[in-house]
DNA sequence: TGATAATAGTTGATTTTGTAACTAACAAGC
DNA sequence: GCTTGTTAGTTACAAAATCAACTATTATCA
């Protein structure tokens, strides 16, 4: 960088921005053309497979996901029976959220693919190449 | 990773969404909330500014944006007065885009701040580090 | 108790993006 | 010239994201 002019790939937002954009346009036909899912169903689906079941708040909790873009996701789910609402006698408010059997078999499917995929990405890397920026993203994403 | 369950904060295009959201929305403040603009209207106004007038088509090459986006871009940042249309006379279909004062001075401006902005983030990183990250950011964004 | 506030989740309106179709201008070949 | 194909850029419509307002329920506390 120095004092020589500023160029747009050496703006961090900018390259993230780009290689997140890039990494997930691939990743993205996995799930949207063997299952018809958004990224945000995607994401509520792979929670709740790997956490197991939760309300949609402990969802927005975890996902960071908005709750509006949690509601509308576990609709889409819910109506093509990935998902089930299961009520809590506790809280008439609450809803805990579950996949069902073809739900966890999308999700086995789908995360087998992100886990193969990752790694296609990471085997690019040397192994303090690969900690550093997960250390970074990690730090920047503040997760 | 091993055999361990896939943990989403391993997934790296989960990862880099969230860390170009977190960068990307704490410097959206500074073009959203002082001059109005838009992602794209600033990425327009930075190519305009760091490399000149050009076209749209032009435009599109160096920024991968795509056209629809910049066209829109275009017609706001023109409504605004930041940037003037200017007709070449050998193709009446084209037309050079180039700042205005104001447009420079925005450039100015944000470019500044964007510069600022990015050394906080890698005064944070070691020299490795840094480089590390330009590296593979670069190549997944396939710039 | 009862009034007020807070929480869970949904819905609607507005904005922004994405995709495709379109118009106008130029290029190439006959 | 005329037909066909390309290219530059805009516009229209659909998909999706964002933000605010809303309903229903539970919590707080005088």
């Amino acid at each position: 960088m120095s004092d020589a002019k500023f160029e747009i790939t050496e703006f961090l937002p900018y390259l993230l921005t780009m290689a997140a954009e890039e990494s997930s346009r691939e990743f993205r036909t996995y799930y949207k053309n063997e299952y018809g899912m958004l990224r945000t169903e995607w994401r509520v689906l792979f929670h709740l497979g790997r956490y197991g079941a939760m309300t949609a708040t402990e969802m927005g909790r975890r996902s960071k996901l908005h709750k509006t873009k949690i509601s509308r996701a576990v609709s889409a789910l819910a109506k093509r029976r990935f998902l089930a609402r299961h009520k809590i006698k506790a809280d008439k408010r609450q809803e805990l959220l579950a996949l069902t059997p073809s739900g966890q078999a999308a999700y086995l499917n789908l995360s087998g693919m992100a886990k193969t995929y990752n790694a296609s990405i990471i085997e690019q890397l040397s192994r303090t190449e690969h900690e550093a920026i997960l250390r970074l993203l990690r730090k920047l994403s503040k997760l």
